[in-house]
DNA sequence: CTTTTTTTTGCATTTTTTTGCAAAGAATTT
DNA sequence: AAATTCTTTGCAAAAAAATGCAAAAAAAAG
């Protein structure tokens, strides 16, 4: 038996039970108790899972997200979610909008960070409520029924007041040629006006949404400060990023 | 058994039963006394209950789905709930803050309501996702994570360029000769300004509601316009509201 | 095809965490 | 105030995790 295959039967019971037991597995699967625990080790580290003593769980923000991504894309966004949390320190005041990505990098907000945030995002709001340290400030404004944000004309009065250290922008694609665009109009203006309210701009880019472009653009690339991608150094797409100095994770 | 797994199961029968005893929890999960209430100690830790004396209780204030009260309490919710749908009519625009009853009013309102309501709660944001031709404002603000609205400054800010028909205040306790009380203080700043807000005062008391009086004072009997109540039209407790002009339904 | 290198695996030892127990202290009830 | 019930505390046994090491297996190199 081989270790992709253990590590994937573990996956694929963990996901049945919601949990697993390290003696019971290594029983089960006919080898040694410290290969299990290794396999969980690799696991753990992937994002994949979170191990407990005696043995491990799943991880709750994954199970939901089965449903429009593939296995592969998952894994992506685990690791750049993970990456991102580079950003962020005690102290800072940061500005979040809606969207996947930055849901799940909020998910993922270690449990003692200190810090403010400021979002438009009722979903985020919500996911921030399991990290006590954190203050949360809502933008307020009408609520899109759909994205589950609040837009308007209040929301960008209240960004006038604001001067956050760091946002983190969502978006639909991004183009070396185009920079940032959107699919919705409204957001678009929105976001442009949050850009000017952050002394920098960070984005979270999984590989499909490089080279995609979207009705409505936000920005050019030099408006962007950090892009956060899982690229090689090496890739050729990123010396556009480059050219712009954008700071590359 | 895992810890996490004894601690999943406990906080799921807490949400079921809304109370937990535990000495019945060791007998069921076979594990000992102080196992238990060591597990019970960490969930305190994280905020996910409340331990009391013998046992622990759910900690949401909150708790929407399965409310903590007895069936004969949950029947005159809904009665009283159903009577509010009386207040709305198409093309209002109304205000209504957090809390269990404007909750169920605002999941009980019929489909095709088409209404603007401006809140400060995020769950009933959240509620009238179901509704499409409900308009929703949210009021911006700091988050406060454990009645999970909007509060402070900025939220009394808008408030003073919002004129409404209508405000269904929620709150704590209503004694004919105190007024109307609330057990948090911020909270019932906020609700004095929302009520200056509005033409017309509402509020939905049940029962249990009546006759008990909370630390903070909202405001008086006589600043309510409308009562829901389940109590019948002779009951003698309704004199005192009838004395003050309040519109009895 | 053999040798070398790397990876994987299992085992023994140490360290840490968890668990159950008992005695002492609080709180609650009668 | 006494009795009962629950909590707290310290402790020791048990369970599990981490660590270091060597054998086995697999991969790479010659």
């Amino acid at each position: 038996m081989i270790k992709e295959e253990r590590q994937r039967l573990i996956i694929e019971k963990l996901n049945r039970d919601q949990k697993i037991n390290l003696l019971e597995l290594s029983q089960l699967l006919n080898v040694s108790y410290d290969s299990i625990r290794r396999d969980v080790i690799e696991l753990e580290d992937k994002g994949l899972l979170k191990k407990v003593h005696g043995g491990a769980v799943a991880n709750s923000y994954l199970s939901f997200k089965n449903t429009h991504n593939s296995s592969a894309d998952q894994q992506e966004v685990v690791m750049l979610t993970r990456k991102a949390q580079k950003l962020f320190y005690n102290h800072q005041t940061i500005l979040m909008d809606g969207g996947t990505t930055n849901f799940h990098i909020a998910e993922q907000f270690p449990k003692n960070l200190e810090m403010t945030v400021i979002t438009n995002s009722l979903p985020l709001a919500a996911v921030l409520n399991e990290h006590p340290k954190i203050e949360t400030i809502l933008l307020g404004g009408t609520y899109h029924k759909r994205y589950q944000i609040t837009i308007g004309n209040q929301v960008m009065k209240q960004l006038e007041h604001i001067r956050v250290d760091l946002y983190l922008m969502g978006f639909n694609g991004l183009d070396p040629e185009v920079g940032v665009t959107l699919r919705h109009y409204e957001e678009s203006v929105l976001k442009q006006k949050m850009a000017q309210a952050a002394k920098k701009v960070a984005i979270c880019a999984i590989t499909e949404k490089l080279h995609t472009v979207e009705t409505y653009k936000v920005c050019d690339l030099q408006d962007i400060d950090i892009l956060i991608t899982s690229l090689k150094p090496s890739d050729v797409t990123l010396n556009a990023f480059r050219q712009q100095g954008i700071e590359l994770i």
